[in-house]
DNA sequence: AATGAATGAGAGTTCATTCAT
DNA sequence: CATGAATGAACTCTCATTCAT
C-alpha cells in the first residue's frame, strides 16, 4: 500500500529538514526512530506509513522498534503531543516577553507561531494532520497543550477587544483564521522559499494586526 | 489498519454532510462510490480507508468497484479533480460577477472560496490532503485547475496593487494567508458552529481586504 | 515456533485418520480447511498450528483461509463444537434406542461414548484439550451439548441408583471415572492396536457395569 | 498468540495451586523459572506461553533464563521427567510398602496414582499433555519412568490374574481404563472438589478392584 | 452489473534466542 | 547473575486486485 518508491509529484510539506524538539533529538536509537517516523510521517502520512518503512530508515530490524515503542500508535503520540507541547511552550515564552500590550502580545504570538511552523514544518504537519489515527488514550496528550494554545491566542485578542486596541467583526473567527495562516506556513515554506522565516513572519504579525483592526 | 469503528476524539472534518459536485451526485452504483468514498477518505484518509470500507458503506462487494474504477487510485483522483474542478469553476464564476474592481473581484473571490470551503467541505480536505497518495499522471488532472485558481487570487491581487487599490507586504505571502485561512475552514466548519456559512464568507472577505489594505 | 517436520516420537493420538462429521466432511475448500484444521490440531495442538501449516495442508494461500473463517479461533470453534455436538447426539440416539431399563442405557452410553472416541479420536482429543483456547463468545457453543452430554451420564446413573440397579460408593465419581476412561481410548486407539473398536467398547461398557455394581 | 488477559471460561486445570516435587521447588531464580513455567504451561499450553510470560511471571527479563536454561524446550523437558519420575517413585513406594497379595498392591497403586493426580494436577497434565512438544532426545528422559510405571500396573494386574485373585475381560485394557479415570482426576480436583483426595483415591480403589473383579 | 473465491504481498506484532555489558 | 538491545523468522490478519461465473 505504501513504500512505492516513485517520488511524488505533489509534496505534503516542502521543507527537507527533519527537525525534533531539542529534547528527544537523542542520537540513540529511540531518536532515530523518532526522527525517521516523523520525515516519514511527514511525507507519506501515518497510515501511508509502514513500521519496516520506518525501521529501515533508521537501518534496523522492524522488531527492534518495538524494544522502543510498545506500537507504531504511541511513535504518532510522542510526536503529536511533542509537536503540540512544543508550539505550546513557544507561545508561551512570546508571551511571557511581551509586555503588557495586547498588541505587542499579539504580534508576539503570530511570530512564535509563524516562526514554529518553519522551523518544525513537518512536526507541525503531522501533529495537525495525523491526530486523528490517534486512539482517546493516547490523543490526550496532544489535545492539552493545543487547548491551552488556543487560549494564548483568543485570550489575547479577547483582552485586546476589551481595551479597545483591536477592533475585528469577530474574536473567534479572527482566531481561526491568523491560525489557520499560520498553520499553512509549514506546507509550503521550504528551501525554495524567496524569503527567510523572519521576513514571513514579520509579513504575518503585519497581516494579523490588520485583521484585528489593531490601533498602533 | 482501518475499520476501527471506535469514534475518533479528533476529527479531520467537522461537518458531517458528503456533498459532491452535481455532476458525480448520481444515484447508480458508480456515484454511490464516489459519495462513499469521500466520506471516509475525508475521515480516515486515503491510506486508512480499504476498498472494503468503500464497498461495505456502498453495499456491495469489492470487487464490484472494478466494474466502475480501475483502482483505487482513481476513486481519490476522480475526486480530487472534481474538488479542483468545483473550486477554479466557483471563484472564476464568482470573477465573472463581479465587475472590473479588483477590491470587488477579491471581494467576490474570498467569498466564494469560503463558501466553497464550508460547502464542499469534505472535498476540499480529500482534494487537498490526499494528493500526495496520487501517482504523477492521475493527479495532473487536479494540479490544472489548482493552478488556475491560485492565478485568479494572485491576478487579482497584482492588479490591485498596479491599480493602487491594494497595500500589502507582499503580494504573494498575501495570497497565501487569505488561501491558508479559507482552506481551514473546511476543518472546522460544521453542524456545530455558531454561525452561517454566509456570516463566515463575509467576515473573511473583510479579514482578506484588510490584510491587503483594500481602500475602499 | 510450530512446523517443524521432524515427526515427534510422542503422539497426541494414535489414530491417524481424519474424521469429521458427515454434515461437515464437503470436498469444497471450506471442508478442505476444517479437515486439514482437524488433523494438525490433533497432531501439535491449536497453538502450536500456524494458520499457514493449515492452508499449506489444503494447498491453498493463508488468506484464502479469511474467505472462509474470520478467524483462526472461529476455525477450532467450529471443530470443537461440531465434536461435542455430534458427541452428544450418538449417546442421545444411544439412549433413545435403548430400553427403559438404566442398566441398559448405561450400557448403550458407555458404548457409544467410546465407539465415538475410537472414530472421531482426533476430533475427541481437539474438543476437549483445546477448549481453553476458545474466548468465552465462541465456547459456548461447545459448553451446551457438552453439559447435556454430561446429564445423560449422571441422570442415567441416579436413576439406575433411585431403582436399587446400581450400587457404587459416589455417582458423581463413578461418571467422572467412566467418563474418563472413555475419554482417554482417543489418545491410544489407532491402527495398531490389538483389538476392534467393538471390542474395546464391550470390554468398558463391562467395565463401566461393575463401577456401578450393576446388578444383571 | 498467548498473552490475553481475558480469563478462559474452560480451563485445563481446576487445580490453582502450583506444586514442584520437592527437590525442584528452590527458591533461587531456577526454581522460580520452573514454578512459573508449570503454572503457566497447565493453563495455557507450552505452545502457548512465551518465553517472555514466563520470565514475566518470575520478573526477569527473558533474557535471564537463558542464564539457567538453554532453550524453552529444556524448561519443559525438565518438568516433564520430573513429573513422570516422580510419579513412579511414588507408585514404586506404594508398591514397596504393600505386602505381597496382588488386591492389596493394586489398590496401594491406585491410591498412589490418584492421590498424585490430585497433588501435582498441574504436573500431571503437562507431563501427560505437552510431551509430543519435545524432541527425541529431550523426550528419552520422560518416557523411561512412564514406561516403568506401566509395568507397575500391567505387571500387577498379570500377577493378579494369575494368581487368580483378578478377573477381567482383558487385562491391558483394564490397566488403561484404570490408568485413564485416574489421569482425568488431575483436571477436575481443585479447591471447588466436594470431596478430599483421600476420598477420591479410596472411592477410585473401589472401582479399580471392581474391574479387575478382585475377589477379596 | 455483480459476485465469491482466490491470490501474492505486505500490514503490525511477537517469537525464541544471542550478545556485549 | 542479570540485563537491555538487537535480531531474523514467524505470527495472525488485511491489503488491492483478478477472474471465472
Amino acid at each position: 500500500m505504501s513504500s512505492s518508491a516513485a517520488p511524488p509529484s505533489v509534496r505534503r510539506v516542502a521543507s527537507e529538514r527533519i527537525v525534533l524538539p531539542d529534547a528527544m533529538a537523542t542520537p540513540d536509537t529511540r531518536g532515530r526512530i523518532l526522527e525517521a517516523a516523523l520525515g516519514l510521517f511527514a511525507e507519506r502520512g501515518y497510515a501511508g506509513t509502514s513500521i519496516r518503512d520506518i525501521a529501515g530508515a533508521v537501518g534496523i530490524q522492524s522488531a527492534t522498534l518495538y524494544g522502543h515503542f510498545p506500537s507504531k500508535e504511541h511513535i504518532l503520540a510522542e510526536l503529536a503531543q511533542a509537536g503540540h507541547e512544543a508550539h505550546r511552550r513557544r507561545l508561551a515564552d512570546a508571551m511571557a516577553g511581551a509586555g503588557a500590550d495586547p498588541v505587542d502580545q499579539l504580534a508576539a504570538l503570530v511570530r512564535a507561531h509563524v516562526l514554529f511552523h518553519t522551523e518544525f514544518a513537518m512536526l507541525a504537519i503531522v501533529a495537525n494532520a495525523e491526530l486523528e489515527a490517534l486512539s482517546p488514550e493516547l490523543v490526550a496528550g496532544s489535545i492539552r497543550p493545543r487547548s491551552e494554545t488556543e487560549r494564548l491566542f483568543t485570550g489575547t485578542i479577547d483582552r485586546g477587544i476589551e481595551l479597545g486596541r483591536f477592533s475585528t467583526p469577530d474574536a473567534w473567527l479572527a482566531a481561526a483564521a491568523i491560525g489557520g495562516m499560520g498553520l499553512r506556513v509549514a506546507s509550503w515554506f521550504g528551501p525554495g522559499a524567496r524569503m527567510t522565516a523572519d521576513a514571513v513572519a514579520d509579513t504575518y504579525v503585519e497581516f494579523a494586526l490588520r485583521i484585528l483592526g489593531a490601533s498602533r
